[in-house]
DNA sequence: ACAATGACTGAAT
DNA sequence: AATTCAGCCATTG
């Protein structure tokens, strides 16, 4: 990778999305909201794309889309692999669609007053 | 430099 | 209530 021209936001990102709670999820909007680009949502989605190779490890497996449900699992290693890791998380997953999630639904905005 | 793309979202239909 | 439209903006061709 070619050095950083303006590496800032996607490292406000990863950093974020390291604070999602184990058995939580958040979606890109919120964190896009709570970094001050509330219409950069697919912002967020392009730091998850790039978030693999990045230490330390960054959950984007806790990050869904407003519906809640997994819009982002094909990027993943294996086509179940997003739902593994939620379920293994104490997350409920049916036909793509994360269950409670009002219930688990982690916003930083809200949870991560500074 | 211009056009297209995308792990999205909110408003309009 | 469900589907479509249009903005959004960093990255890529």
């Amino acid at each position: 990778m070619h050095p950083n021209p303006k590496p800032d936001f996607f490292e406000q990102v990863f950093q974020v999305v390291r604070l999602i709670p184990v058995g939580r999820i958040s979606t890109y909007g919120a964190i896009a909201r709570y970094l001050g680009s509330a219409q950069s949502a697919r912002m967020v989605g392009w730091a998850m794309n790039a978030s693999h190779s990045v230490h330390p490890p960054v959950p984007a497996h806790r990050v869904l889309n407003r519906n809640g449900c997994l819009s982002g699992k094909m990027h993943f290693a294996g086509p179940q692999a997003m739902q593994s890791r939620l379920e293994e998380e104490g997350v409920m997953v049916v036909d793509d669609q994360v269950q409670n999630f009002d219930r688990i639904f982690w916003d930083p905005s809200m949870e991560l007053l500074l």
